[in-house]
DNA sequence: ATACCGGCTAGCC
DNA sequence: GGGCTAGCCGGTA
């Protein structure tokens, strides 16, 4: 799959690690993976011919080619909906996404996000207001990404 | 088919 | 508030 390119790219919580077709972002990848563990998940999923590129191509539009349609794109795309500085609860995005009472499967299609932080996995939390795990990075990560953007979170925890 | 498993939840102490 | 539980749904082996 020729045309994939991928770099080290300023985000609102840091450069992350993020990879672009000409269709728009396809796959994100948190601070902590190395240049030779992101390329090699890429290739595994995209085949060839990714190359790195400049962070300052990196294009708006979301390129949903990891995502196969269906559930998981349903859920992904309705967490991309999510204004910055507020949240939803896994049930709450389980309903918009047309799928109610689907919480727990959300919190498996949220683990699967193959393009954080660009979806913002890290705005959905439980329905009691704790912050939830987080795969890219731990809760420590999301509390430190919701904070970034203006979300109160104290003890672990976001206001309801 | 069938049996787990996991970023959850509501209900009940 | 806390802790526990059965129930929940979609993915995967």
């Amino acid at each position: 799959m020729p045309g994939v390119r991928y770099a080290r790219a300023p985000t609102p919580y840091g450069d992350w690690w993020l990879a672009w077709t000409p269709a728009g972002v396809c796959a994100g990848a948190d601070p902590g993976w190395t240049e030779e563990r992101f390329l090699a998940w890429l290739r595994r999923r995209l085949g060839g011919g990714v190359e790195r590129g400049a962070a300052g191509d990196v294009p708006r539009q979301i390129d949903w080619r990891l995502v196969p349609p269906g559930f998981r794109r349903d859920v992904l795309a309705a967490c991309a909906r999510i204004p910055a500085g507020t949240t939803m609860s896994y049930a709450e995005l389980a309903a918009a996404a047309g799928h109610p009472g689907a919480a727990r499967a959300v919190g498996s299609a949220m683990a699967t996000n193959p393009l954080p932080p660009v979806v913002p996995c890290h705005r959905v939390v439980r329905s009691d207001g704790r912050i939830g795990e987080y795969s890219a990075g731990g809760p420590a990560r999301k509390a430190a990404m919701l904070l970034a953007e203006g979300v109160e979170v104290r003890d672990g925890a976001v206001r309801r």
